[in-house]
DNA sequence: GTCTATATCGGGATAGAC
DNA sequence: GTCTATCCCGATATAGAC
């Protein structure tokens, strides 16, 4: 691993990350985590007191750097489409070059639900001012009643299954590395427009869906 | 665990789907599998030679359970819309009911690649044949030629995403269990609505996008 | 701070009785 | 087929020299 004069602390976390990654918190060794950043076990411990902590510490800085961003995204003043465009650009390159974050936040909540919950209360974010705040932006710009949840949860699929699900597709498809990121780089501009249109059609107020509505017909 | 006469083989297929459901490969203990099973970690060895071999067992049975039912839903002769209605209403269901299903595949592929090979092409799927019958029905519905892989991923990532993330979106949002399933129910009408919008959309046949064209402008 | 050597434990796998 | 007891390796963690 290159390390341009990094501290060893920062070295260690660095490793971890990689790792982590690779293996996720179980099939992570902390033997590969020391010998990926050029030093031994004992070091490990000495800087992180176990495996656990030395977790906390990667995943609480992924998780920050992740949600940090969408915050000011998200509650600055731009047109929507403007900010999913930034999003999907910042997301997709962001997670491009750490794969591993999403995928280790998905991880960490199935295997360790608990050790996440301090996690979360850090990242001061505030779920439901946010979708009161993209609620009145829907309303404004494509004066539609659309839950936002709906929309903020399909923001987050196209963006980040594609990225997590880069190992089945490229099996299924047989696609080489490159090809597939190319595929990620399309997506940049591909999103926003396939979110947009779709928005778009709803400013019909005839088919606007109502989130108190009790609708039946399925088919 | 509840057993109305099962055999000890499906006993022990059962609880091996529930803890690697649990835990991943790496985090599964032989002994909890045994515990779930009501049986002795000897008795595992003796069906299944090792573990390796169970979860071969286990994630060959999800895959082919999760691919078979797709395959002959995009292959039949509906319109693009009912497709994606019946996709979404029998995966959202199915998921919900087994979530680990995508969660233990994508897993699955992250924690061991190599292992998976074998199981891919006993799925008899043909990924290509699947994306030139999206392609012409496509361009056939909607005079559109965007690149099917796109679609396709969007349709995955809708579908499949808000299931897996189910933990970490109820903590978000401190969600309780219902609610969000609810939400989810909500989503077997909004998704197809949701592409069928986006679709749409694409008809303009200016506003196309050419798989082979290079395009540049990235705002 | 960084290393080598070692304690300790847990988990996959097997032997062998019933 | 099913059990108990056991092997054995590998992984976390610590002791202690430098």
């Amino acid at each position: 691993m290159v390390n341009i004069q990094q501290g060893t602390e920062e070295k260690i976390l660095s490793a971890a990350k990689t790792v982590f990654h690779r293996k996720g918190y179980e099939g992570a060794r902390m033997q590969e985590i020391a010998d990926e950043a050029g030093i031994n076990k004992a070091l490990l411990h000495y800087y992180f007191r176990s495996k656990e902590r030395l977790f906390e510490a990667v995943f609480s800085d992924a998780f920050t750097q992740l949600m940090g961003q969408a915050k000011e995204i998200f509650f600055s003043e731009k047109p929507l489409n403007d900010k999913i465009q930034s999003f999907l650009t910042h997301y997709l390159d962001v997670i491009t070059e750490n794969s591993y974050i999403p995928w280790f936040i998905l991880n960490g909540m199935y295997e360790r639900p608990g050790q996440m919950k301090t996690i979360f209360e850090q990242s001061e974010i505030n779920p439901l001012q946010l979708m009161e705040h993209l609620r009145a932006q829907i309303r404004k710009e494509y004066h539609s009643d659309v839950n936002p949840l709906h929309v903020w949860l399909n923001i987050l699929s196209l963006c980040i299954f594609p990225v997590v699900a880069k190992p089945l597709i490229r099996e299924i498809f047989q696609l080489p590395e490159e090809v597939y990121q190319q595929i990620l780089d399309q997506r940049k501009t591909e999103v926003p427009r396939f979110i947009a249109n779709a928005l778009k059609a709803y400013e019909n107020p005839e088919e606007n869906i109502h989130n108190e509505s009790s609708r039946e017909e399925n088919s």
